[in-house]
DNA sequence: TTTAGGG
DNA sequence: CCCTAAA
């Protein structure tokens, strides 16, 4: 009875100043909740005695080194960063792939990853309860396992406890993840400056990420590899539905034991160019998705994904079969990079609008997963997005106002000066044939059922049928 | 098979 | 992203 009352009466007071803390988050860039995850994380593995000003220092830091990231202020550079993270990625992609061809080595820490997530599920809603008061179970100095054991499974040590925090939250939030990692990575260990409170948690703290570390370059895990090494990364949100999709696999997972979990963790180490942000979780599902797809390939270059095709088809049945029941269309969509955005625009502009199939293979023969089809759509939400199509019926030239991501200043030039060179739907002389020579002709000769290919370019497929 | 267009 | 009709 007492301590329960206690309890609440420390709640109460970490509660104060999770929310103070929460103040320096949100001010500069309206986070989620998530961010409330990871901020006790942080007081917990520091030890509950801390310390604002620690993650305002972690937090300033973040903000300083990645908030150009977000903010279109600084194109150029955040371009140029973007496109060399790219192109690490790419590297490591291209690596991933040759690890899948003899991944089996690591089948065992793949079971121990899929617990871990599986874990972990319990642990996230966990974490989002710390930000409402109930840090103090895990505020405990040294061991955070109190919290965590008491309220979903008893068996889980320390390590897998605090790393599987980690995992969570950086899986959750992109923004909130850079300034997050950063302070894991950096202002926590020591980098911001900030006397370390209490040696111990912060031994364990670093030690955890070591550990996730290793964890990911065994497996598909990469992105902190990388962002312990540049200091920044990319991470993807998690839909919704991804996150559904996965526990549903997990369930799979559980009732088929080791036969499925080797089909994932198969899938796992094959595709996952971009996603690792993903952490992993979701990856598999992505990849399977993409072979279940089954898009027309034969090209040369694309073998490898040829072989991944091949490998992983027998379980993508069974897979797919219960998931695709639910979200039948739009499988899963895969992030476009900036720098893959660049790339495609460079495409075009170097061969035209129209010739997907080339630009495919000239520029994304890397990336398997995007399909000619793809950089076609992208194209056209390019356009869209850059207000360059469709003055919209009333005139009202709505452009990007209020899109999601304004796309970069740079990109929308060029897409804008592309879309003037060739528009897109091919030449766009529809009504009011400019060409006043040839057009009228050719409408009078066609109207008797000719089709009009004997004009400039591609005919505007009109919609008789409507 | 590839492109265009629509959902 | 997915699907289908045209070419």
């Amino acid at each position: 009875m007492n301590e329960v009352k206690e309890d609440e009466l420390s709640v109460s007071t970490l509660e104060d100043e999770t929310i103070e803390v929460e103040h320096l988050f949100a001010e500069p860039k309206n986070e989620h909740v998530s961010v409330d995850g990871v901020l006790s994380f942080g007081d917990e593995s520091l030890g509950k005695c801390l310390h604002i000003e620690d993650f305002s220092c972690g937090f300033d830091y973040g903000l300083t080194n990645n908030g150009g990231l977000d903010s279109n202020t600084t194109q150029e550079g955040d371009d140029l960063q973007l496109d060399v993270l790219d192109g690490l990625l790419d590297e490591i992609d291209e690596v991933d792939d040759l690890d899948a061809t003899n991944g089996l080595s690591n089948a065992c820490e793949c079971e121990d990853f899929l617990l871990d997530i599986e874990f972990a599920e319990n642990v996230i809603k966990l974490d989002l309860g710390l930000s409402k008061g109930s840090c103090v179970g895990n505020s405990s100095s040294e061991s955070q396992s109190p919290g965590l054991s008491g309220s979903s499974n008893g068996a889980v040590g320390i390590s897998e406890s605090s790393s599987v925090t980690i995992l969570e939250s950086e899986c959750k939030n992109d923004a909130l993840n850079k300034t997050a990692t950063c302070k894991l990575h950096g202002g926590l260990v020591s980098k911001c400056g900030c006397p370390p409170p209490d040696e111990d948690s912060i031994h364990d703290t670093s030690l955890e990420l070591r550990k996730l570390d290793d964890l990911n370059s065994d497996k598909n895990l990469i992105v902190c590899g990388i962002s312990s090494a540049g200091g920044e990364k990319r991470l993807r949100k998690q839909t919704r539905r991804y996150i559904e999709e996965f526990s549903d696999k997990k369930l799979e997972y559980m009732k088929r034991g080791e036969k499925y979990s080797a089909g994932m963790r198969r899938r796992a180490l094959t595709v996952i160019p971009e996603e690792k942000s993903l952490g992993g979780i979701s990856v598999p599902a992505v990849s399977q998705f993409r072979a279940r797809r089954g898009r027309p390939k034969k090209q040369k270059q694309e073998i490898e994904s040829d072989k991944e095709l091949v490998s992983s088809e027998s379980e993508d049945d069974h897979v797919t079969k219960n998931i695709s029941k639910k979200h039948d269309r739009r499988k899963h969509q895969r992030m476009w990079t900036p720098s893959e955005v660049i790339k495609l625009v460079d495409g075009i502009s170097e061969y035209g609008v129209g010739r997907w199939t080339d630009i495919k293979r000239l520029l994304f023969s890397t990336s398997a997963y995007r399909t000619p089809i793809d950089l076609r759509d992208k194209w056209r939400n390019l356009l869209r997005a850059s207000g360059a199509q469709k003055p919209n019926k009333k005139g009202v030239e709505q452009k990007q106002e209020h899109s999601l991501r304004p796309l970069p200043n740079s990109l929308l030039r060029r897409v804008l000066e592309l879309a003037k060179i060739h528009p897109y739907p091919r030449v766009r002389i529809s009504k009011n044939l400019c060409v006043g020579q040839v057009a009228p002709a050719i409408v009078s000769s066609a109207s008797k059922g000719a089709p009009p290919s004997s004009l400039g370019g591609r005919t505007v497929r009109r919609k008789n049928y409507n």
